[in-house]
DNA sequence: TTGTATGCAAATAATTTGCACCAAA
DNA sequence: TTTGGTGCAAATTATTTGCATACAA
């Protein structure tokens, strides 16, 4: 169906930086598949790449969409792109979660955790990153001797831009 | 397929204290109908009555295996099932969010804004509330001049009876 | 050579929809 | 009486699986 909706913007409106790692996602994903008896294919090898070559949330059909077609070069089916996601979260290259009843991913491996806002009116996803927010959260860990392994927060409501957009609609409907 | 699981235990291992209402949520649903010309049908009239009875996390199947099959008395079906969960979002009576890709719903209505803790060993979910929290996130919605209208945090990891669990097997394998 | 991986088609699972009939207001 | 609601069956959507073949190690 095609809901997620990323309407073309850029879903990340402050890019938080990438924090350095010894290995390109490339790399990790064979030391995954190697440590395990599994094997690195030409398809695994390019969705890889396709996957970390935009830094951006990704529902599987917005993936496919930028992905050769049937007949072209790299096709690759519909189930080998849903095995190759599995299998990147696996590896700990991406993450994974559900917006709107849809899966979504996005970078994992050498990004900084980080949460995000949900504009309601526009469906874009923004990245922020709160330090107090870790915190907080492991202190609440503590007190239920929870052991924390990680955690996702959306918070929604309306963005900076749809705000303005609707204070100008108002007003015009004033005049 | 039924993965939710939710074991059968109680899924609130605290219980917070409803917030006391003026209506129940049956007038309540009555008074969203109304203000939009809907009926209030037998069907409904019946779901939310089972829906509020027990205090529980739940999705779509659990609440039908609670309901009466086809044939007996109250039989609702399972499209209406969903067309008054939306409803029931819709009016304010309850909240959907998503695990493990599928939807879950909890009480809204009458009830304390709280999150989760999901323990990835054993599937239970349980409550925990927290100003500090609240306060953050506004904060942080402050800063990125974005309307808050609500949020959703999970908190995963293993819970304290997991832990227990697991440490007590460790020692024993050392045995 | 030995399994693992892939593509295809078909199966599942969750949810939604079209429609004829039923029933609140 | 009018229009919304329900159950049924069928359609959709997202994702998974069985299997024969292809290919990495």
């Amino acid at each position: 169906m095609k809901s997620f909706d990323s309407k073309g913007k850029g879903q990340a409106e402050k890019s938080l930086g990438a924090v350095p790692v010894s290995q390109t996602p490339l790399q990790r994903l064979e030391e995954y598949l190697t440590s395990r008896g599994l094997r690195m294919t030409e398809q695994r090898r390019f969705l890889v790449e396709r996957v970390f070559s935009r830094h951006e949330h990704f529902d599987v059909d917005q993936l496919i969409d930028q992905l050769p077609r049937k007949g072209e070069p790299h096709y690759v089916s519909r189930p080998t792109v849903y095995r190759a996601l599995k299998e990147f979260v696996d590896a700990g290259l991406l993450r994974r979660f559900e917006l709107n009843g849809r899966s979504v991913y996005e970078h994992d491996y050498g990004y900084p955790e980080h949460d995000h806002l949900y504009c309601i009116k526009c469906r874009k996803l923004t990245e922020f990153q709160s330090d107090a927010l870790g915190q907080l959260r492991d202190q609440i860990g503590r007190e239920h001797r929870f052991l924390v392994r990680g955690h996702r927060l959306i918070i929604h409501g309306v963005c900076r831009d749809c705000n303005r957009r609707r204070s100008r609609r108002r007003a015009q409907d004033l005049v």
